[in-house]
Formats: C-alpha cells, structure tokens, sequence
DNA sequence: CCGACGGTATAGGCCCAACA
DNA sequence: TGTTGGGCCTATACCGTCGG
C-alpha cells in the first residue's frame, strides 16, 4: 500500500481523519518485540509518519503569512489568551468542586472531610483539579508553535504515551514526545511504561514543562527535556510561559478567596 | 428500547520513604 | 544522591443494570 499523503486528509473531518489512518495502520506490519498493548499504537504511529514534516511545514508557512507566533509580541499574546481562558473556565468549577461542609460530614471521601478540616478539604480539592487539568494546558501552549504536532487535535487518534509530536527548530525527525507539568511527576511504577511507550519510536522525548524538582525517569536511549530547554525546541520562550501561569494561578487563588468570602 | 446511574478500571497529578 | 516503589485523590471511559 502508498504512503499516507497529506492531501489525502485535508479535507476531512477529524473522525475521517482518523477512519482513514486507522485503514492504513491495520495493513502494517509490527515488529514481534512490540508488546500487544501497544500494536495499535505502532500501527498508527507508522501510518502517519511519513506526512507528519509535510504536515508540519504547511503550519510554518502558514505561520508565516500571517502574525507569526514566532514573533515574540505574538507569542506573548497567545500564550497570557491561552492562559486567561483557561482561568476563566476553571474559576467557573471552582463552586463545584468544593463540597459544603455539611455535605462532606455527612458522606466524607476522605480523611479531611472526616475531620472536618474545612480549608484543607477544600485547597485538597482544588489544587488536585487544578494540576490534573493544567497537565491540557501543556499540550495547549506547545500547540501554539507550528513546529508542534497533536495526534487527537490533528488527526484525531490517540497515540498511547504520546503527548505531542513535535519537529525542533529546523530539524526534520518527528520526535514523540510524553509531556509532564514536572521532571518529577512520574512516579517510580510508571516508569517501566513510559520508557515502554516512548520506545516504540525511533525519536522520542521525555519532556516536562517547567524544571521543578529532579527526574523519576532516566533512560539509556530516551533523552529529556525541562523548562526553558523543551520550549525552545518549538520556538517558545519559556519566560513567556512563565510570567503567563504566574499571573493566572494568582488569579485563581484569588478568585477562590472571592468565593469563599461570599459564601 | 434507551438514557440515567453507579461501579470498575485506568490514567494523570503530586509527594514521600526506602534503598543502592 | 539518584532511583524505585508505594500511596492518595481526581477525572474519564467503559460497561452492566435499572427504571421510564
């Protein structure tokens, strides 16, 4: 069978886009190595690859032609909407994530609502939502390059493991990359499974979006990325980052004693 | 028959203790 | 000191059951 070309998708929809890779992927044939759990994934991985730096280009000359978010007022810009959005949406959760107290004294689902420890049932609450829904927002802020690919926003599939693909600045490997808030949010146990995942591919990384903390993954063959060192290699400055999810977490903690006072 | 609901499995987030 | 294993909480997908 061809290669899957880049005018084959075009047109279609985000579920056709996936039907389509899917009938490519079934064809390929995967190395014996490759555990069953992650067939499918291979398959798929392989099918798209050879479009992916067509893919890639078409968003740089895009980028291009218009305000390129290269450009660091652009960029700017992008990255502290991103952000604002993103506060906005999660300070309309916040009166749903926090149970009143009479609610968790009477059915409490864990030990500070058994105590009735009201302010740490609540920063529990929230800092926990908050940091398992920040993990998108990575992926949001890398997609801003056009240097940055997403399998389920451009193609529709899920690639296990796979955060983004992303190209380096003037690079043409498509490298797989597991993107964490921390060097340190993996924990010990999962190790053995990102290494599994990452492996698959001939050019992986291991990347987390600011240098807090020391590493819980290390692999012979998978490099890694933090802060500063993983936003370059899409064309974004990290401080930008920085500043923007400063401004927004303050805002949100802000915002939730604004919620509370009114209570 | 279908949608609501609830239990289960899985993945993601963070932190810590033990060990080499 | 870095690696590894474990624990807890939240969110989501999936699936079987139940009631309208």
């Amino acid at each position: 069978m061809n290669d899957l070309k880049i005018d084959d998708l075009r047109s279609l929809s985000l579920g056709d886009r996936a039907a389509l890779i899917d009938s490519y992927a079934k064809s390929i044939t995967v190395p014996p190595q490759i555990k069953p759990s992650l067939q499918t994934t291979y398959q798929r991985a392989t099918a798209i690859k050879p479009l992916l730096l067509d893919y890639c280009r078409e968003q740089i000359t895009a980028d291009r032609q218009s305000n390129s978010v290269l450009d660091r007022q652009n960029q700017s810009e992008a990255i502290a909407q991103k952000c604002h959005a993103f506060a906005q949406q999660f300070i309309d959760s916040i009166p749903s994530l926090v149970r009143s107290p009479r609610q968790a004294a009477e059915n409490p689902k864990n030990l500070y609502e058994l105590c009735g420890a009201t302010l740490f049932t609540a920063s529990n609450a929230i800092s926990r939502s908050l940091s398992t829904k920040m993990g998108q927002l990575w992926e949001d802020l890398a997609k801003i390059s056009p240097y940055t690919i997403s399998p389920e926003k451009d193609f529709g599939i899920k690639i296990t493991g796979i955060d983004i693909i992303i190209f380096e600045v003037g690079q043409t490997n498509p490298i797989f990359t597991q993107l964490k808030t921390t060097p340190g949010t993996l924990t010990g146990s999962q190790k053995p499974r990102s290494q599994e995942e990452l492996a698959i591919h001939e050019f992986s990384l291991f990347a987390a979006a600011f240098c807090l903390g020391t590493w819980n993954f290390s692999s012979p063959t998978i490099p890694r990325a933090c802060g500063q060192k993983f936003w370059s290699k899409i064309g974004i400055e990290y401080e930008l980052v920085e500043d923007s999810i400063k401004t927004m977490i303050l805002d949100i903690e802000a915002a939730y004693l604004a919620f509370q006072n009114g209570q």
